[in-house]
DNA sequence: CAGTGGTCTAGACCACACT
DNA sequence: GTGTGGTCTAGACCACTGC
């Protein structure tokens, strides 16, 4: 495929692994890597859809004339990114946002008790969503033009009645065309899963930046806490399959009763 | 080894595998996890020391009496979890804090310019060194009992002059016996590598717990700010092998010009 | 050149889930 | 039982490093 090794003495290795549109790729790739990109390409176009199962490892084998455990090793990496989840006698499925284990996969904020059941699902509560022209900064996160069409989403979570996040979401308008107020309102479940199901759009990771601040009126009004109360900032930028921005948004965490939490190793 | 599946008929895989005093470990795991454990062993006795090269795949094969591939895998997995660093060509060598790279990899702190070779490396400025008895919160950490002897250090962390990180350190008194103020002040290099070089003692994991606070008189005093200022609080615990907390330590950061930046998958 | 990790194959068998 | 992923082996060859 596009490119191989000078020469190969084993036969089936330099074999073709199927046609698919690769213009240029000048450089030198291990076989399950390409098999990867080949891979991803199929859950980018849909082939594949969120948590459905995916071909099993023979057919794949067979599909991309590789062995099972070429095949294998690039599920591996797909699995360890997320994207693919593998279930011993089952099959291997497309990762998805509404599994109900994990409701909130990007959320890292836990309650001080430690007990995330305790207090229950998030209230979510829509204050606003609105068609806006992209300031600089959401415009960069996004990998638009200032000015472009984008919406604004406004809203707060709550734990246990007990206001805790106020959230400033914008996304870019043309994949998200028709997204309004009263379909966030109604749907049950993650805003990632709904991305997922309503449009097609499915976030595969994500960067954030934190910072410390001191909320203004509006959202102190919001939060119900006061001028003095130090929030969390958390800004954060996800990203569909190849690293393409597609939500940049704003967090402010009230951390008296909740912490952000971060393993590192 | 210890236990092996009930029939195994390929005549290799139910062998020793080596001595190794593992008085009991009733349930099943594959042959790798077995070597992985005995792997682990050999980093935590001392036998494999930090920055140096451990036996070639070929050579542990032959040791454990299995198939390099099995091998392969066990130490894949120490790679992904950051206890070894393969250098293909060269060999595998056990990872360390030491590595000129990644100065501090525990330190998710970085300028708002992006840029972390424009500050150059942080000036390290000791304020205390004192032995003291551990208050609830530090002993919870560590696994001690309330009013144990723990060393407290505190120091301050500048980006170019500018007081940026106020830490306080709790390390358990026993395996910490023998750090001073002055070694630390001595030795140029992250902490931890200090650690690794002169008490043996590796960090392998942490956790942290975010917050947003409004710092004191004396906090101010030390990173010349002002109370108004809020500051991120960040409450680290950090790990030896096998889950055993090592180190607890609380940082004040100043967020104005910098940001804790996390990635999420 | 020899030695190391990295890739790839082919085949056997095990563990698990469904029917 | 059938089919899926998971483990293990044995052997070949490739890519990189350093003598």
């Amino acid at each position: 495929m596009t490119t191989t090794p000078p020469s190969s003495s084993d036969s089936a290795a330099t074999g073709g692994v199927e046609a698919g549109a690769l213009p240029s790729t000048p450089a030198f790739s291990p076989l399950y890597q390409q098999i990867k990109v080949l891979m991803l390409q199929s859950l980018q176009s849909g082939e594949w859809k969120p948590s459905a199962a995916i071909p099993s490892e023979i057919e794949l084998a067979a599909r991309f004339r590789v062995s099972q455990g070429t095949v294998r090793k690039a599920i591996d990496e797909l699995a360890a990114e997320n994207l693919l989840v593998r279930r011993q006698g089952k099959g291997t499925f497309v990762a998805t946002h509404a599994e109900q284990h994990v409701q909130y996969r990007f959320l890292k904020l836990f309650p001080d008790s430690g007990d995330v059941n305790s207090e229950g699902p998030a209230q979510r509560q829509i204050i606003d969503c609105k068609r806006v022209r992209a300031a600089a900064d959401v415009a960069r996160a996004l990998g638009l033009r200032q000015g472009d069409s984008v919406l604004q989403v406004r809203r707060v979570l709550s734990f246990a009645k007990v206001p805790t996040i106020l959230e400033d979401i914008w996304l870019p308008g043309t994949p998200f065309k028709g997204l309004t107020a009263e379909r966030l309102r109604d749907y049950d479940g993650p805003m990632y899963a709904l991305f997922e199901t309503e449009f097609g759009v499915r976030m595969v990771r994500a960067e954030e930046k934190i910072r410390a601040i001191l909320p203004d009126a509006e959202q102190c009004e919001l939060l119900r806490t006061s001028p003095q109360t130090p929030l969390l900032s958390v800004e954060r930028t996800a990203y569909t399959y190849n690293d393409t921005p597609m939500e940049m948004r704003r967090g402010l965490y009230l951390t008296d009763t909740h912490y952000y939490r971060n393993e590192l190793n």
